[in-house]
DNA sequence: CTATCATTGTTGACACTGTCAACTCATCGT
DNA sequence: ACGATGAGTTGACAGTGTCAACAATGATAG
């Protein structure tokens, strides 16, 4: 079979290709069924061409992991942003959950699949940070920067997450549906947790 | 090669075998890496024998899931107990959480792994349901069980559940090593997110 | 212009996996 | 006494990740 690729354009094709295949696989198939050689059917490529790109499926696997949290990160840029910093941190948190409702595989992804102990950690770790580092700029403005207070940032920003990152995996989850709630409980989850979390964050300190 | 059980003791051995062998795999090569083959070959038996009492290797994962939701119930309803709710609620959390951190590969399986989508799920899900009523149990103690605050009952379950749950998979999972996190602040954390949760809790309604 | 070389992709092989089918064989109910 | 049944065995098949050897093409040095 020819070559369809020229030399002159460096065929950084198949290199991205094969992620969006990738992505294409996992949303039919599970992400635990990805797998390389049907990547590699699905462009109509042999068994071995992705391998030229990758050197094993879990730096594949990685870089689609990064991917979404780049985009993830992207989505909440994209949030509707507020001079107060309080309605601000009401927004990044239900840009949150709106990702994580609209894109539960991906979130999945992200954060309940083992990490792949590839060698570009450093790079999937900066873009998976940059999240984190936006609540904490919102917290930031809410509480001021001072070096006395650093710590008690850092730890209400994981206590936001600790939240939000756990509502979304209750609602994605297998468990919300066993649990026999019944919808308007559902509902009014999501209010009523964000609520819940604005008491404790204007409580003290 | 000659048999090894008789007919009369009815050979339930190796089906309780199979469980504890596979949780040994699990903790040695991860749950995604675990394979019937590898063990039938750990239990020195041939490699379809854990076929007679699993019709599939995803019906195994989820008798070592449905015993690991057992085990982490009997953990919860190990904790102290108190005759104050709110203290009862903090031991309770702080029991959640010691589970968490010791047995971080069954929690990983527990609340992190695709269900498995085999027959026995109602057994599964009436002992995953366990710890979840638990949970309730100590909140009625707290609020009444008045059917008008019956909905706000389930709410704040989930909220603390969702606060707990993520704090856990925040600090089991792979991101919390990444964000150079100062070790004090780690230290704290379980006591301030406990903290802020009270808080919420007393707010208000 | 030709020879060399790296890049990209191909084919073939190996060990591993889950699972189906056919076989053995001790034990139990009749 | 004898067939049925439960438990375990061997053998096969398709699918997977990955290693090794090969082929073809554009770029480049002489």
């Amino acid at each position: 079979m020819p070559r369809k690729t020229t030399h002159s354009e460096p065929a950084l094709e198949l290199r991205d290709a094969c992620i969006v295949a990738a992505q294409e696989v996992i949303a039919e198939r599970g992400i635990e069924n990805l797998s390389l050689r049907e990547v590699a059917r699905k462009l109509g490529v042999s068994h071995q061409a992705p391998y030229r790109h990758y050197p094993s499926r879990d730096h594949l696997l990685a870089e689609v992991m990064r991917r979404c949290f780049q985009r993830f990160a992207a989505h909440l840029d994209a949030r509707a942003q507020f001079e107060d910093p309080q309605r601000d941190l009401e927004s990044l948190g239900l840009q949150y959950l709106i990702y994580a409702h609209e894109h539960p595989l991906e979130y999945r992804l992200m954060f309940s699949t083992t990490w792949p102990d590839s060698a570009e950690q450093v790079d999937l770790v900066r873009d998976a940070t940059h999240a984190f580092d936006i609540l904490r700029g919102v917290l930031k403005r809410m509480h001021g920067d001072s070096a006395a207070k650093r710590e008690a940032l850092e730890l209400d920003a994981l206590y936001i997450w600790s939240t939000v990152h756990g509502l979304a995996g209750v609602m994605n989850g297998q468990c919300i549906d066993k649990l026999d709630l019944k919808a308007t409980v559902l509902k009014k989850l999501v209010g009523h947790t964000m609520e819940r979390m604005e008491i404790a964050l204007a409580g003290r300190t």
